[in-house]
DNA sequence: AAGTGGTCTAGACCACTGC
DNA sequence: CAGTGGTCTAGACCACTTA
């Protein structure tokens, strides 16, 4: 019957083969962070492959998270330092009025810089009409942004806060001021309490790739949260869209029963 | 010259402007979940370009995850039905003692169905000691499993338990019991109280896609989680080191401040 | 200009599926 | 058996980086 599985009938690929060469030179320290993987051209000769299947190794190992492709370059093994992103932390309610944005409790000696775009009011969203409690085709604030580490784009993220607590605040400008958005609602009664983060995993559509500066051809995933938070009666008073580049960060969740 | 680009235009690929024809086959509803994609062989047909690059088209949509392939039976549009995980929920100690495995909590209308491995007893792995508070070499009961949904694996899963909490419980023994592993721990005066989960994403190791049955060359991402648990008074009881096929789940956080 | 990654062609063989 | 996905070859051209 097919389904029977021999334990050793698993065939090896001639790029498997290469790229678990290359796994364990990069695991057991022999390519050490940063350095250049073989080329392409390299491992045609060495391995008397054809170029196609030698770039296939490369690849597999860039979709793992051990090689970083740059055009022209070569591929070069990636240093995992990984940006730490908190939220059980980084929404605390002491931490909201510190003169702090959030975000920037997620740098951890890094220069993770926002470049916001000029607040806007839109139409929301379909997907999160009902989310927010909105009639299809209600007007809403929007606060798109891209954070930056070194330059590279690692995360974008939308806000869509209804009109009507936005209107008039510094919520719609682009400086938001201290202690961020969520510091201004509370201003205005109605801070962020209740939280819900939903998160999936994926390949980034072209849309998203192009959003991060993710080169085309050179995939790897995302993750998409999409975070709603509601005031102390209940009410949502923010939906934040994110979009992270899934090789740069290590999310924590801690909680207790 | 098929596929030749002018100078002026965006880099449009040809792959890429086949991929997104039908991915406005998709989103417009032309082709509904469960229905067969164009083959390779189709699309070669229909646009006049090789293999290799009807078949990048077919792929990049596969790991955005629109599509999914079957060896021998072709591409097909995958209906998105995730698996919804929430731990704020699935920890809560309510739900510990209710004759319910923690786990099956996670099913919703699926048979979310475990297999579980023989518990063994094994070195700690070096990334784990110092997370559990043990010297390198020391001995932890290893309890593995996965877990599928209509027969397909979503989930791998171990677990860490420090061996003196382990022996001489069920804890050692494939079948736990009601409530399971922390129902265990309970029993025994170390309750899981604390917890942290640490997750990323990334394309599968051969290893974890051959425990996945994630056919070679049909990458697409997973999650990794370690969830580490403690009891009241600080002890690390367990590590759970999970891997979700991303397709599969959406992760669902819920909290307060 | 040379080396490199990214895309592409026009074939080929194999493994798997369904008839 | 034909159709399909997965791998592979031996070339090619382009864009990008570095010298």
């Amino acid at each position: 019957m097919p389904g029977k599985q021999t334990p050793e009938s698993r065939q090896q690929f001639a790029f498997q083969r290469i790229a678990a060469e290359l796994r364990a030179m990069i695991l057991d320290g022999t390519l050490q962070a940063g350095q250049k993987a073989p080329s392409e051209s390299t491992l045609v000769k060495e391995h008397g492959v054809s170029k196609m299947t030698a770039r296939n190794a490369l690849v597999s190992l860039r979709d793992e998270g051990l090689l970083e492709s740059q055009h022209g370059r070569g591929f070069f093994v990636r240093s995992f330092e990984p940006i730490r992103r908190n939220v059980t932390k980084r929404l605390a309610e002491e931490l909201w009025g510190g003169g702090h944005s959030m975000w920037s409790l997620d740098v951890v000696d890094r220069d993770l810089r926002p470049i916001n775009e000029e607040p806007a009011t839109v139409e929301v969203p379909a997907s999160f009409a009902t989310l927010m409690g909105l009639e299809p085709g209600a007007l809403v604030c929007q606060r798109a942004r891209v954070y930056e580490v070194d330059g590279v784009p690692v995360m974008a993220a939308t806000s869509y806060i209804p009109l009507d607590l936005a209107q008039g605040t510094p919520i719609m400008q682009v400086d938001t001021g201290a202690g961020g958005l969520y510091a201004r609602l509370a201003d205005i009664g109605h801070k962020p309490r209740k939280f819900r983060e939903e998160l999936k995993s994926q390949m980034p559509s072209p849309e998203i790739a192009q959003k991060l500066r993710m080169t085309s051809g050179s995939p790897s995933p995302v993750i998409h949260i999409v975070r709603t938070a509601a005031d102390e009666k209940g009410r949502v008073v923010e939906i934040n869209d994110m979009v992270l580049v899934a090789s740069r960060y290590v999310l924590e969740y801690d909680y207790t029963t």
